[in-house]
DNA sequence: AAGTGGTCTAGACCACCGC
DNA sequence: CGGTGGTCTAGACCACTTC
């Protein structure tokens, strides 16, 4: 039985079903602290196993919907406590999540040598090539941020990069396909270009984020520094303790 | 059957056990990008089941010391991406991860009515009691933040408050455990007395994070605001895309 | 085609919670 | 004490990578 009648069926895994129908249970009849179904329940009600429950549970849990208490049972999650996990996203998909409008203006597009600190930070050859792109990127026609990327030309050719469209997705059909970043979040005063592009007074507060993004494998993609203006932006992240 | 001979005995779990070998493997004898053993010969040298060597390997992964790729294999890490999840720590824990030394003046200690943002963020009655501190923190004998915490009353009293030793300690003990945090992080300028605490020019640009602190179960704890220096504290952590 | 990780089954026992 | 989630076994088939 493979269901191929319809649409083109890719494989949907059974614990997301059974997540997408737990998910539904929440949204339709549950408030928070109620108490889901036993997995017990749950793998009669689903007709699969226990670690198909399991795995589908610790779906939600990840995604903050839900929480276990061990001997007691697992329930819904504070109504206000979504989760709020830090993802790697693209400026795009960041405002569009935000509920705002993005749109950017191309400041510059060159291939020059590449500064010591992205060097440094990508394992580079001193003054290898790198293409650095630099807009201005705004969020319902406002200024919010700019940002500076380098990536190298071993990466991506600067002739054929295109900045109409995602960047993250011409790289992965390179065969760079950007899975894990480590980001630095500091605070800084704006130079006086910065603040006039910004539309900002000179040496206003604005939170500076250096990006350094890598593959699976941990080969290093791109550097990016993104700085946005403080009134504009701020960085939201859930985080939990000891863990076990 | 306690265990109570020699320290308090807890029960190890199998995966930890294969966990804690593979980690040594890797530190002994594994190099970046080597491959571990597959999954069914970790089964062979341990003498357990697919699904224990697999739950070890995922508690690497959510260490970042380990990665996966479907068909392929289980690598080792990039020694230079090393962990970075957030977790919620108390500004103790945090400098001596960072390695300072920390240490603190407390500049208030009151009990007041919870300031509006205080009771919103909380869920409290509009002039619900809480108690407030505030300290000044140092790392290493120098000024690095500034921070506030409002704890209600009806949480932990007061008079009760013991500000030498760890209050997240003290928090459990009350039977209210903090386990999970929403943090907000933005830029602010500092005001004339705090730039004069902090011991920086006055307007200069600092990070502000924001805490709202719940239990497991969800119930709101504690709210606080830390100010730090830009020049000494920058926020670091490593995200990934898509998920999966 | 062979080997790898990803999903899934149908059981079992243990640790913990609340009555 | 019964019910809950947490760990664990011994299999199976699938999807993907590599040769």
């Amino acid at each position: 039985m493979t269901g191929d009648a319809g649409e083109g069926r890719i494989v949907v895994h059974k614990y997301e079903q059974v997540a997408a129908s737990i998910r539904e249970s929440i949204a339709q009849s549950l408030s928070p602290h109620d108490a889901l179904a036993s997995e017990r329940e749950l793998m009669a009600i689903h007709g699969v196993s226990r670690m198909t429950v399991r795995k589908a549970i610790s779906v939600l849990v990840e995604e903050g919907r839900v929480y276990n208490v061990h001997g007691s049972g697992t329930f819904v999650g504070s109504a206000d406590i979504f989760s709020k996990t830090p993802k790697l996203t693209s400026f795009t998909e960041d405002m569009i999540s935000r509920g705002s409008t993005p749109s950017s203006r191309v400041l510059e597009l060159t291939r020059i040598a590449a500064p010591d600190q992205v060097a440094l930070a990508l394992g580079l050859a001193p003054s290898s090539e790198v293409t650095k792109i630099r807009r201005l990127r705004l969020a319902d026609d406002t200024p919010i941020a700019l940002e500076e990327v380098y990536l190298p030309t071993t990466v991506l050719p600067t002739e054929s990069l295109n900045l109409g469209s995602s960047l993250y997705e011409q790289l992965r059909l390179a065969g760079y396909e950007v899975f894990r970043a480590e980001q630095e979040i500091m605070a800084i005063s704006l130079s006086a270009e910065d603040s006039r592009l910004l539309d900002v007074a000179e040496g206003s507060a604005a939170l500076s984020v250096t990006r350094v993004s890598s593959s699976r494998r941990g080969q290093l993609i791109e550097f990016a520094r993104t700085t946005y203006r403080a009134d504009r932006y701020t960085f939201q992240l859930a985080v939990t303790r000891d863990d076990k």
